[in-house]
DNA sequence: CCTTAGATTTGACACAGTCAAACTATGATC
DNA sequence: GATCATAGTTTGACTGTGTCAAATCTAAGG
């Protein structure tokens, strides 16, 4: 039995060849949009994995499904479609260029959320502290 | 010559019925969709105002506008459609209930953005920092 | 008043995601 | 190993949100 095998039915989901290969492409290419998730599982059904194209109703079932047991995260910058990642159990930000688009994972050296502390409103309760730094990455700041 | 007028002149902007329809319908309500301020730009067409229904790409344009000389802010928050709301000068981020959907304003106790901090990685130039908390609100919380 | 750059309308279109119902495969049980 | 109920997947239509391009109209300076 494969290691995301274990690690699907750990959280009480089947395993299939499509939610397998899901986690493959995410684990290789973070930060992607379902299409492109799409994209690369249908890159792996040519090879030896030998997986079917995944439809796009079954890819975002997947990825509920994955997100649901904590396997895999989502987030929704400004103007991009939902992004997916792989849950890896860290609590990090994002950092997003605003030139070329790129997502680099900035580590939270809080921890565990809500890492940041809420000023007023009196009666809101917080979970969750979500962050995003916005501006150059480096590759672009050096071009311009 | 109103104060809208004067505010849409001194940014270089013409003074249009329906600019000053949005600015009125969001001053009323923030935080709301492009949807949403149609609707309110639609009953203001009903008032003493009298102003004709907007179509959905000049609304989009007026809110572009009067976001490119700063007027106006949006929000993309996850699971929603883009929210505007006036830009007052401050510096401020939000609060977004789960259960409601609720956005409050956060005032940002450090006042100049990037307010925050960034750790790592090296190179990157942020120019903001975006901060969102998710949580639940008073009333949600009470009343669950 | 006239003019014209700037503002608005119109209608077609694209993308990202959702819904409902039919169909298929996993893996527990015999 | 074969059977079967349930979990997973496909199909196809649909919606909401936003964009593009080209024609038309209007605010406000001269």
């Amino acid at each position: 039995m494969s290691d995301l095998t274990a690690l699907l039915r750990e959280k009480g989901l089947r395993s299939t060849p499509h939610r397998r290969a899901v986690l493959h492409a995410l684990a290789e290419h973070p930060h992607v949009t379902a299409a492109e998730v799409a994209a690369e599982v249908g890159r792996l059904a040519s090879g030896p994995g030998a997986v079917s194209e995944l439809s796009r109703q079954g890819l975002y079932n997947v990825l509920e499904d994955l997100g649901r047991v904590g396997l895999v995260r989502s987030i929704e910058p400004a103007g991009s479609a939902t992004l997916f990642e792989l849950q890896l159990g860290d609590n990090h930000h994002h950092a997003i260029c605003r030139s070329c688009g790129a997502v680099l994972d900035v580590p939270c050296s809080v921890g565990s959320a809500p890492c940041l502390d809420m000023p007023s409103p009196a009666g809101f309760v917080p979970d969750e502290a979500e962050v995003v730094w916005w501006g150059t990455c480096a590759e672009c700041a050096a071009g311009s």
